[in-house]
DNA sequence: CGTTATGTTGATTCAGATCAAGAGCGGTGG
DNA sequence: CCACCGCTCTTGATCTGAATCAACATAACG
């Protein structure tokens, strides 16, 4: 049930089999399922567990006002989407499904626990939300300093690349995201989304139908999106 | 010495005088100083301490291959610069002075006892690494979805109330950013923060004088910028 | 005091938004 | 089973916010 996020850890981190058994305990027994579309978390809530991507994509976002939504982080399985929520307390953003999900829950109070009994296993889920900054990070330089392209670019190179620990890709995947989706995540517009996309396309660089994203050239992808993943962590991949 | 941190966190939870004490001592008893433009930390590095900012301003920032550079934080007193440093072990973004500053600097293996042996305190100092990615997505939202204006009016509204945290402003303050630096915070040109700036002023929302920033009309700058104080989840002070 | 950073202004260009309309398609209910 | 409705994708035309380029003023600075 745990793979991704097991892999995840691990590919940063040693955790040994009482870690693991911990971990599994922590969690609720039985999974629950959200259709595309639905919230599982809402702005303003103060949820008392945390939860845990299994299957499916889901996305943090914000609406504002005047009806602009701006997504500020996409995540796939084995990536908590809500563990701010275990010391922030309220939630300044909602959380919704991309594609139909399961998630398991670990409620904060066992996440306490494990803070107080294992302080590894503790900094080792606090090193999950100093990922999803650093990837945060790397969001605001290609919104404030890449052109379209590169960012649209810079953005599938992140997916392989943490698809790939999540063992769900290699150079071709599935990402659930419409055009609009992808604009909300990126800070453009639909419509420039369309025009970027076939730009990329046009470079023969992958190729994009519904849903499947297939990279055709990874170096030629990463190069033109200029895309470094030392921002990813992984400690231990060679580079 | 390190009030301003203690009433940052003071503004979250409750500190006993006994975790004050342990925080102290996990510092290096002598602070450090550099000068404004020096690098405090650089990218590609890998601490072996993390640093408090004690006095003066530093920021996150990341330069890009063609020249281009974008800052992804701006920290103020009271806040750390490099906690994530702790566990994320390799630097990926660089940290400068935007001022003189004054640090005190924590050996991680003290913050690694302090997560075995207190653990309170190391889930506040985790919250402080979570504070600081909840100011990110707002600075996300702010790239994606808001008009200049809106955007640098909002980023002003943070800093106020950030800075009345740490004890340092209240509509007054001084915030020691050139335009070139703002623009490279807020992913604009520096004409183009000039301009801004200048359209803001003439709304008699502030007035903006060397590095001296003056609030005239708070109501009416929230309101221009849109700023909802959620994110900086200010649990212990209504809003 | 020259010298270098910073702020200001104007002219021009350009990336990306907006507006509008049609095409494909997938689901739903009569 | 098919007509219809609502998304999503696509395309073209136009507009605009912000970048860029260039010059000069002013302030800070060794």
């Amino acid at each position: 049930m745990l793979e991704a996020f097991f892999r995840k850890l691990e590919q940063r981190d040693v955790l040994n089999s009482d870690e693991r058994a911990v971990l599994t305990a922590a969690f609720d027994p039985v999974p629950k399922s959200y259709p595309a579309g639905s919230d599982l978390v809402t702005e303003g809530s103060r949820p008392s567990s945390s939860t845990l991507v299994l299957s499916g994509f889901t996305t943090r976002y914000r609406l504002l006002e005047d009806g602009k939504r701006q997504i500020t982080a996409v995540h796939v399985p084995g990536d908590f989407v809500d563990l701010p929520s275990f010391l922030l307390k309220v939630m300044d953003h909602a959380v919704g499904a991309l594609s139909p999900v399961t998630v398991a829950t670990v409620p904060h109070a066992n996440l306490r626990r494990i803070t107080e009994g294992y302080p590894h296993l503790g900094r080792m889920l606090w090193f999950m939300t100093l990922l999803d900054s650093s990837i945060l990070r790397e969001w605001v330089v290609g919104m404030g300093r890449r052109t379209a392209p590169e960012h649209l670019a810079h953005f599938i190179c992140e997916m392989v690349v943490r698809l790939r620990i999540a063992g769900l890709a290699d150079l071709s995947f599935d990402l659930p995201l419409t055009q609009m989706e992808l604009g909300d995540a990126l800070g453009l517009s639909a419509v420039h989304i369309n025009r970027t996309l076939q730009e990329l396309r046009s470079e023969h660089l992958f190729t994009w139908e519904g849903q499947r994203i297939e990279v055709l050239d990874w170096d030629r992808l990463k190069s033109r999106a200029r895309f470094d993943p030392l921002y990813l962590h992984l400690e231990r991949e060679p580079r």
